[in-house]
DNA sequence: TTGATTGGTTTTATAATGCAACTTAAAAGA
DNA sequence: TCTTTTAAGTTGCATTATAAAACCAATCAA
């Protein structure tokens, strides 16, 4: 490899968010912070990466702004990673992705872990709407470019 | 790398997805693919991917159901890779993935690309609810692991 | 039927990844 | 206080994935 193209001047969204997130690791570590990880031996034990990748990994999630490093809590802990705002709104991407592999890669009796509402213990539901509500599907949709990439 | 951990078995679905979307050029090849691109040669000048990489990843991509392989449409083609029901229910990620980006990785005046709703050119929304229909975030969600997992 | 285009495969070089061993600093224990 | 343990990395080396470019075969246009 002479070096991965960067995505970062592409008009399009989500090549951009893909340049930022779409390595291997990266989303996997996001989806442990969601769930409550937030130490460095913690997400080694979970997801069974080297330390090298997850101490590059942390590192860029940091600079990227997605996770934050705390510096301590109580009880002897030295630092936390934490995400930020602009890591907690990955939300929908993992709602996403997870309903996607739920339909797709689970048999039919197979177990697997859900995401509920706290309060009801229901399924959480994603949708793609139109502004005034109604639900649309891709061939209901199109992409604008910008002028000058035409 | 000795081979990464394949994430097959693992019993959250985010992970089986990203096992098998999750690499660099996937999900660039399917954002493509809901564009409107079916060939060989669109994907190559559209990613300035190389082009065994791309043949690779568009092998995988077929062999796993998110792209088939159409034989001929009109006048002479060979062969066209297009999105399946399987890749077409990939769009609440691209449209995330798309939110995200629009949100956090381009500056207020910079030009970018949008998706809209074909007939009203509106802006396409996409929100987390719960069943009653209530939008909810991540703190108002928890994860059920299956039992055996703990 | 000749030349160009499409859709790849092969070859070779380099960067990313993974593993294991090592380092450092803080926490815990005696 | 001094030692031991643990957490959180870093470093070095082997291996794999990726990229670029050259090559190749089947179409397609003329």
């Amino acid at each position: 490899m002479v070096g991965r193209r960067s995505l970062k001047g592409d008009y399009c969204p989500s090549a951009r968010s893909l340049d930022v997130i779409g390595d291997w690791w990266s989303l996997l570590i996001v989806r442990d912070a969601f769930d409550g990880l937030t130490r460095f031996g913690e997400f080694e034990k979970s997801l069974g990466i080297a330390k090298n990748i997850l101490s590059d990994r942390l590192r860029t999630l940091v600079s990227r702004g997605i996770l934050e490093l705390v510096p301590a809590r109580e009880g002897g802990i030295r630092q936390e990673y934490r995400l930020t705002e602009m890591g907690r709104d990955l939300f929908p991407v993992m709602v996403a992705l997870r309903q996607w592999g739920e339909r797709y890669l689970f048999g039919p009796q197979e177990q697997r872990s859900s995401l509920v509402e706290r309060e009801t213990g229901m399924p959480v539901r994603l949708d793609i709407r139109a502004q005034n509500g109604r639900p649309i599907g891709p061939d209901d949709t199109m992409i604008l470019k910008v002028p000058s990439q035409e």
